[in-house]
DNA sequence: AGGCGTAACTTGAAACTTCAAGTGATGCGC
DNA sequence: GCGCATCACTTGAAGTTTCAAGTTACGCCT
């Protein structure tokens, strides 16, 4: 397809910019405002209960909840971006600022000199301990509790729906999302 | 109930951070999560998109989206403020930021000198219309392209309870999530 | 063994957000 | 018409994220 001639290749691709948008319906207008006001108010409003609880946002907390889960409470750094869906770049900022509060530790990968483990401390474990149920309890306030069963369904469909186009199409491959 | 004795008071406080917490089943945990890579990512990717296609993130644009709608182009700060759900020291500095690029202006309220109007300039409507159609492809192509309208019906319906829930009680009250 | 493309991670600066404090205006009670 | 609490908005500093560029190490190819 590369290789036709490039008037045939012009014709092949209707230069997007020429053709009529679709814009949103007003029903989906609803729905898509609805959905980044919720997005806003709800990541506001965790950031702040976790920045007042904690000492921390909420995406720093996350970081903290994943280390907790992983075996020997340490992740690759490149598997905690990942885990998250962040940068490395900013992974490595976050994880400088979480070592300064004694939080989380870093450690040499001995196979791999280039690598690093991120290592949850018996602080950062406690601090997860001590501040966990209160954030439990602020999601199911803003969400579970506001949902039916059937809503809740539905919620994890569609999102997974909508992380999976977002991703990368291959599996085991680079992390082409990655930067 | 604030005048009762402490003693009594302490009984009808069942100090919550005793009690047992009700953490996320397996199965909420996995609506959580796919509800938090979803926005990340979708929030990350419509981020990326219009940086690159109209020089400012995703909050910005609908800055301006929200002037263009608004009669006379122009939107009183708070108001501003409230329609986008963010926080007025937010917008100040995002408006001073567009201001730098031309695209929106600010005005004096004639009738409450305390008041400014942010107000989109010719050059702020020309950047939203051209780059609102390749936006519109983006929000299309990562979200409604990928659900069916069951689906769509169902996330408005979802996202207007909780954005409904993280709202301020009263309708015409001053705001009280604004910081 | 020696290159060389790439991977893992970091860094610094610029951009953006938050937080607390600050500046005038408004309007209401007296 | 004078306080004074409040409102509308801004400001500066500290914290966070992005972006591009950097460092070191790995692995493969020859």
């Amino acid at each position: 397809m590369s290789t036709l001639p490039t008037s045939a290749a012009a014709l092949e691709r209707p230069p997007q910019t020429a053709e009529a948008p679709r814009w949103l319906s007003a029903e989906e207008q609803r729905v898509w405002r609805a959905y980044l006001h919720a997005t806003t108010l709800l990541e506001d409003h965790l950031d702040r209960q976790l920045q007042r609880d904690a000492g921390m946002p909420h995406i720093y907390y996350g970081l903290l909840v994943q280390l907790g889960e992983a075996p020997r409470r340490r992740l690759r750094m490149t598997e905690l971006a990942k885990n998250m869906k962040i940068t490395r770049s900013r992974l490595s900022h976050a994880v400088a600022r979480l070592e300064k509060n004694g939080w989380v530790r870093r450690e040499d990968c001995p196979s791999d000199k280039r690598g690093q483990f991120a290592v949850l401390t018996d602080e950062g474990h406690e601090v997860l301990r001590r501040t966990a149920p209160g954030h439990v309890a602020a999601v199911r306030q803003a969400l579970f509790d506001r949902l039916t069963p059937e809503q809740q369904q539905s919620l994890g469909e569609i999102m997974r729906i909508v992380a999976e186009g977002l991703q990368p199409k291959e599996a085991g491959a680079d992390l082409p999302w990655l930067r």
